[in-house]
DNA sequence: AGACCAACCTGCTGGC
DNA sequence: TGCCAGCAGGTTGGTC
């Protein structure tokens, strides 16, 4: 599942139902899932078994989970998942049928729930990642494989003053830097057509022409839209985007423009419009979104 | 360096 | 009914 919203959902499921127990088996019924892990499956499932899950954390749209050591001390290693496009992080009683699209199953050393990573796409991967070390120290505790992943929105050390000099270096459309996420994670498709929209700004505004107080706006906008969505647990269309129990969020009801084509815009009425964008769409209000003289995308 | 695109997958929907 | 084109919330690696 995709945005920051949803794999906020999936990071504090996982803090409830898996942090604290300890990994007794690993099966991997896809080997895509874990082509990250370079190492191959055999050394996967040895790094994993027999650690302790000692937290669950997230940046933008990445999750890992450290491990401690079975000997205790510091976490030396986490386990990294990225969903893709329709990842998914479950916890299942045991002997729960598999799903059809199940890529790895995890057990635990207390026979409790298990945790599955079921893909449909399988653009999604999970890879166990160093945490630390002496030669190359993490910062922040993030695994280095992530480094060029900027701080989310919603991390206390994102940067403000910095997006706003970072936007007005670029040269391309307002939503193509909202979605580079080594300028700010955490925002995809959906996200950034509706913060857009609350901004009242087009995705296609050159990124130099934009005032300290639009990029102020916009910031305030992805912050809000996430917040709501995140009350809501999380934008859901269809079974592909769930909690680890399996449950659908409620956001897509509150959505102003994601999906709304030709449907009235919530503040003025004007049919919403679609447009191709990066083999996608971008949805907008063409009033209270005006497509700019100088447009890039 | 930075901008942009194709590629990686499966499944569903709508048009013919 | 069948088939095919188009579309789906992401990232990467390559080119220029």
């Amino acid at each position: 599942m995709p945005e920051l919203p949803e794999v906020e959902v999936v990071r504090r499921g996982l803090e409830r139902w898996v942090v604290g127990r300890t990994i007794a088996s690993v099966s991997v019924a896809h080997p895509r899932a874990i082509r990250q892990h370079v190492a191959g499956v055999e050394d996967f499932a040895g790094l994993l078994v027999g650690r302790r899950v000692e937290a669950a954390r997230r940046r933008g749209k990445y999750l890992w989970l450290p491990l401690g050591p079975c000997d205790g001390g510091a976490p030396e290693y986490a386990l990294l998942a990225h969903l893709g496009m329709s990842g998914q992080l479950l916890v299942q009683p045991p002997g729960t049928p598999d799903e059809k699209h199940l890529r790895v199953r995890f057990t635990f050393a207390d026979d409790g729930l298990e945790l599955r990573f079921v893909d449909q796409r399988t653009f999604g991967r999970l890879a166990v990642e160093p945490l630390d070390s002496a030669a190359a120290p993490a910062p922040d505790g993030v695994p280095k494989v992530i480094a060029h992943i900027a701080r989310d929105p919603l991390e206390a050390g994102f940067d403000d003053e910095e997006f706003y000099a970072a936007v007005r270096r670029r040269r391309t459309g307002i939503k193509r830097a909202l979605l580079d996420q080594s300028l700010i994670s955490g925002v995809g498709n959906i996200y950034a057509d509706e913060a857009l929209w609350r901004a009242g700004l087009h995705y296609a505004r050159p990124t130099e022409t934009l005032t300290r107080t639009e990029v102020t706006r916009l910031l305030a906008a992805v912050r809000a839209v996430m917040g709501e969505a995140l009350a809501a647990g999380g934008t859901s269309f269809d079974s592909l985007y769930v909690n680890v129990n399996g449950e659908s969020g409620y956001f897509d009801r509150s959505l102003n423009v994601y999906g709304r084509e030709n449907e009235p815009c919530a503040r003025c009425g004007t049919p919403i419009r679609r447009d191709p964008f990066m083999n996608r769409s971008s949805y907008t209000c063409p009033r209270c979104q005006p497509r700019p003289r100088r447009a890039r995308w």
